[in-house]
DNA sequence: CCTACTGTCCTAGTGTCATAGGACAGTTAT
DNA sequence: ATAACTGTCCTATGACACTAGGACAGTAGG
């Protein structure tokens, strides 16, 4: 559990942060009902301030991914997508065409691209399948 | 060859139409070789200033996608991605480890995260196949 | 040459992001 | 009750990204 961050890529750290604590959760670094770091000291450990890892608390909380409990702090959600089968297929289209798209401009065939895509599959059930034992 | 922008997502404009022509590009609205809509005549049709049209175009030619001739126009280019087999991997598998993560935060198993990709990889090749008979 | 088109550069105005610190409410253990 | 934690809200400030409009350089055709 630990994360970096980079000022330079233009992309804003708060949402570094929530693509960081989305990928630990995917790959079980995290587990349901664990607590994430405290905002303090994250916040010092990562020399940023409290109020930016604090939004991107919030963030994930907006996307139901964590729970903050008022006084006690904030908690991995376990699974239960809040949406429907059809708004998560509208969520993931959009990723998906994404990778697509840019698998065709870098000329990445099908059968190479479908590679691709089966062995990050393994990789985070790998992954997940290690932190359970 | 229609794009739509829209102010209220957060998202800069000039990165919606660069998705927007990548998409279009990849699904064959677009051919290599083509023109592109020239700056000012499509800002005056989306309502935008032509800086921001502009910028979108120089993103386009920083990834490789687009030529732009000095006095004449922006045209596609044709395949050939300026990129070695490695980097292509490196920039792809950002992207296909973004759709898996979000897949397993909405509690999409394997085998409907594959028949999504299969599908979306088939709705492109046939977009593709349409323009060119 | 001159006009009309192409894309580009330069300089502002506006807003977002990140920092910073103060104050507050809820929880827990002493 | 007190102290030490938890997350939250508020305002202010500096840096930078985005958008916008004026001026400029290259190309093509009358």
């Amino acid at each position: 559990m630990t994360f970096q961050v980079n000022f330079k890529t233009g992309k804003p750290v708060y949402l570094q942060l929530v693509d960081q604590i989305r990928y630990a959760a995917a790959s079980g670094a995290l587990r349901a009902g664990e607590p994430l770091p405290s905002i303090r000291p994250l916040a010092e450990e990562l020399r940023l301030n409290r109020n930016t890892v604090a939004k991107a608390y919030a963030e994930l909380e907006s996307q139901g991914i964590i729970e903050t409990v008022p006084g006690k702090g904030c908690f991995l959600k376990d699974g239960s997508s809040p949406f429907t089968k059809k708004v998560r297929d509208q969520l993931l289209v959009k990723e998906v065409d994404e990778a697509v798209v840019t698998a065709h401009h870098l000329q990445v065939d099908r059968a190479d691209f479908l590679a691709l895509v089966k062995e990050r599959l393994d990789f985070f059930e790998r992954k997940v399948a290690a932190k359970k034992e």
